[in-house]
This record gives C-alpha cells, sequence and structure tokens, in this order.
DNA sequence: TTTT
DNA sequence: TTTT
C-alpha cells in the first residue's frame, strides 16, 4: 500500500544496460550501503549490498553515467520477485525499482574511473519522456536477468507500464 | 551509508516471537503490500512480501499487538544477511530491521482475529529502555531463524547492541 | 536535489477543495502527527500540524474520499512558499506537497464522520490521468489559498505540469 | 504518528553552533534543495530552502565539519513550532529536527571553503554519546532561535531528552 | 560475486 | 508458504 526505499552508497561495479525483447532498457546495479554501526566482534563496519533496477529512460541514463565506486542516492520501491532455477526450486529476488538516481560525484570528483572519456556530471532526471516512472517493474514467473546475454523470453506485455 | 524504508501493508500471518541464546527478543513477519499498479496481463494487483524483523522491547510489542491481516506500517533498513545452506551454498536473505511500527488497526477494528483474548490497540514505541534502537541486526554467517525451535548458536557478542 | 517526505496522521477538519482560473483542481487539508515522545513538562503527547496539497486527480479524490479525523498516509515533498502580505512583509509557507496518499481509514471504520452518505473506503490512486505525478506544485509570489474564495491570478502557465 | 523527512542539498551559509542556558548543543543551517522540476514561466530551476537543527552530538559534529556549500543528506522529522511575535502575533516555524547527516562531499571535495584548516572527512554519527538520539526537539512557547546571540529562557525540562 |  |  505503501512502499518507499531511499539509499545512499557507492556502486560495486559498472551498470548493466540491457533490452528486452520488446527493446525496453532495464539497468542493474548493485549498491554498496554502509551500515550504521561496526560489526561487534570484528569491529569492522560492514556494508549492505543492495540490488537496484531502473527502466526505460532513467536506465539509460544511469548507464551513462554512473560507473563503480560512485556515491549514489537511489530512491524507489522494494520489490520481491520470484523464479523457477534450474532444479525447479523457487528462488526470490528483492531488489530496489529505482524511480529516481541521484549522482552525488561527477566523473571528476571520486570514485575510480577507468572509462576513456570523462562523462558528464548530469543527473537522473524524474522518470522519463512523457510516461510514469512510478511503476517500472519486471514480472514474476522468471528471471528476465538469468538468462545472461542472450535473448529473453518477455513480451511487452509482460511489463508494467 | 543512508538506507531507510517505509512499508504500509498487512500481516500474511501471527508475528513469531523467539529469543537468542542469550535472551534477546527477536520478532519476525512478513508484509503483504500490494503494488500501486495492477499486472498488465492478469489485470489484477499483486503484492510484494516483505520480510520484517525487529529486536528487543520492540519485538515483544509487536509480538503481543501484531496479527494476521491487520494494516501495520514498519520503519526501518534494508538488511541482506546471508549463510550456507545444507548443501554449502550461500543463500541471500533481504530482510527489513525495523525501528519502528506503527499499528493502524487496533484489535476491534479490522483483520481476522481468531484470537481468543482481544489485545489493545497499543502503539509500538519508539525503541526500547535504555538503548538506542537504531541499530538492531543479525549476523552474517548464518541464519538465526533456520534452525526452527532449537537453541541456536548466537552469542551477544553477535549481537551489535 | 532529494526530498522526500512521509507521514501518517489524521485531518484536523474535512479538506479543501477548490480550483484555479484555469480549472486545475486544487485540495488543501492539515494532517495532525503525534510526537513519538511526550512533553516533558506537561507530560501530554504533543503533535504537529503539517498543511498537505494535493493537485489534479489526487486532489478531487482527496476531496471525495478524506474526512475530518480519518487516519491518513501522504508521501510527497516539502515545499517552501513565499509572498508578501498586505503589510508588504514577506511570508513564508512550508507545505508537503502530496503525489501519494492512503486511506487507512475507510468512512465506516474510524474518525468521526458527520457526513450524510457514507463514502467508499476507495485508495487514492498514483498520479493522475496521462501525465506524471511527481510536480505537482505551486508558485511562488503569491498565496493562491489566501484571497479565500474569490477567483484567483493563477494562469496554467503558473503551474509546472 | 509517522513522521520521516529525507533530503539532499546545499548549506546556504556555514551551520550556526549555539548552546542553551543549560548546555545543551544545538546547530541550525538551511539546505537549499533543488526541485525536481523548471519553473514553467522563467525555465530556471529553483530551490527550496528548507531549515535544519540538530541537537546534542550531533549538532556539534556539524557545526565542526559542514561549511557553505557543501552537498549533505539530512534525514529527520518535521516539526512545526510557534511563538509570539514583539506584536503579540502567532508566528509558525516548521523545520526539520534531524537525527542523521550525511556528509557527502569532504573539505577537499566541493562547496566553497574558505576555513582555513581543512577539516576532516568525517561523517555524523548515529545519535550521540549515551543518549538516544530520536527525539531531539525544541519547544513550543518561544523562540530560542529568535533571542540572537544572547542567553536564552530555556530550562534544562524544556528539552524533551 | 562486492564499494570508499 | 502469503494479506485485505
Amino acid at each position: 500500500m505503501l512502499n518507499r526505499v531511499i539509499l545512499i552508497g557507492r556502486l560495486t561495479r559498472d551498470p548493466e544496460l540491457r533490452y528486452t525483447p520488446a527493446g525496453v532498457a532495464v539497468t542493474q546495479f548493485t549498491l554498496a550501503v554502509d551500515r550504521p554501526f561496526t560489526n561487534s566482534q570484528s569491529r569492522e563496519r560492514e556494508a549492505d549490498f543492495i540490488n537496484i533496477v531502473t527502466w526505460r529512460q532513467l536506465a539509460e541514463t544511469c548507464a551513462n553515467y554512473l560507473r563503480k565506486g560512485r556515491l549514489t542516492a537511489v530512491e524507489g520501491r522494494i520489490q520481491v520477485r520470484n523464479y523457477d532455477n534450474n532444479e525447479g526450486k523457487k528462488v526470490y529476488v528483492t531488489e530496489i525499482v529505482a524511480d529516481n538516481v541521484r549522482f552525488l560525484e561527477s566523473s571528476n570528483s571520486g570514485g575510480n574511473r577507468e572509462e576513456g572519456a570523462g562523462s558528464s556530471n548530469a543527473n537522473a532526471s524524474y522518470g522519463g519522456g512523457g510516461g510514469g516512472n512510478r511503476n517500472g517493474g519486471s514480472r514474476e514467473q522468471q528471471d528476465p536477468f538469468i538468462d545472461d546475454g542472450k535473448p529473453i523470453d518477455i513480451s511487452d506485455d509482460d511489463l508494467p507500464f
């Protein structure tokens, strides 16, 4: 009924941009979010590694401007997908479907940047073009990301927008 | 670095209260949170089922007053634990460590209640006793909830408070 | 750069629906949000009274279904407007521009309801019609709500959507 | 009942640290938070200027490490105070009582810094010393900040912690 | 499988 | 494995 998440952390690697068969852009990345306390045994500060998914225009902006190590703010909703793995067992995947991403470090201010040309310090815009950006999402029965690289069996109808 | 989640949904079943070997109260429940859109194929409104964990004083209040079906608001942080399952494979568990829980329905206003005595419409207090309530949490290497019922191998030192 | 507010509280009175000269619906109400602690002197629990503004489709839904006393969740952004009062002094108004409102109590479950016909327990939908709902807002130089009742000098161009 | 705000913006000037007569540290600053859209007339991106208050340990950390222009994340609750001005009129002040502040730019990475010695890139810790940090707050009847500089009439009992 |  |  209400589902809102706000995170600030750093990308663990460069974002991955893909396209559904219907041509919809999807970008995934993982945010390392430091915990507010240190582990009582190791005395070390740990992090949670949280998977982020973005769709459409926002996906392309993220793919263009985010890089490993960059400090980033993400706003979105928690989504729990499930799919059947190769042993026929249900696997649950929790991820944040982002509808707002803020680049807190430009390409020349932080993070490690092995990229050739420095990218601009642009910010992700709210939503995309003419459509709502609140309802990005993916489907239930199958993990669109598990079949790495090959075209995936998703029609436009599967996407809730 | 910043990690905040706010959810409103309904309990899928009664909460489960346990105690660590050191006597720390832990309550778990699942919140069904309706998505803001309907599935484009089935035309049905789906929900995300999100696992919540609470610790200490808040755990006991939740166990006392929450019941299956009750509308509830939860505030907390996303935590990703992992443990090795019986096949030696790493399993990742995502859950919300709540530090604020609001009971939006009292025992006599909604939800289905098969419980004998009606419970009060009390609200969960902020944190507990004399300590901070922001840093509840569980440990990394082992799932404290997988070994259902039997005493579990967690010392007080594992708990970050 | 990022501006997000989530509140749960009760309406202090029935919402007020108006229309700008261009015909855009605006609904205002105030939420009483209990503080998480009691006043250290009076030992009483106090509340913050927070002004909410909604626009367009959401404004009409709120006007139709919300009533004084109802428990309500509001999601939006903080906005600080200012206008010159009749003494030529700048007055600052802080309010929440809501883009998501959840009715936590239907007409027959709580709040005081003097209304004749009971209204349904409908939920506010995300945004409106075909446009983005993220960018509701009001303008800077003049308070559209101060000139109570009479038509107000706002053209459609003033509204950022 | 639930009251949560998360902001990212830049300080409009250096923070101001004061002490109540009882010796409690209070720091105030203003955050300029860019709106997610441009003004439809001026085509310019505007900002909301939002007042932040922090108490105790967090107040001192903010005063030490924040400077004008720095990109900063703030988490807290909205509070509406009121006081009677010199004409006996009630004035309402809305501010964010922060319980978590994140320094997104260190002294050597951004913002304008006229300060002599570079300050460290420390982060505000969660809460302070031995006490809870959730319930910072200020009092209702009088504005502790209006009587600039001179000792102010607040006893410890006025402060809800 | 992880970031600074 | 799911709630209304």
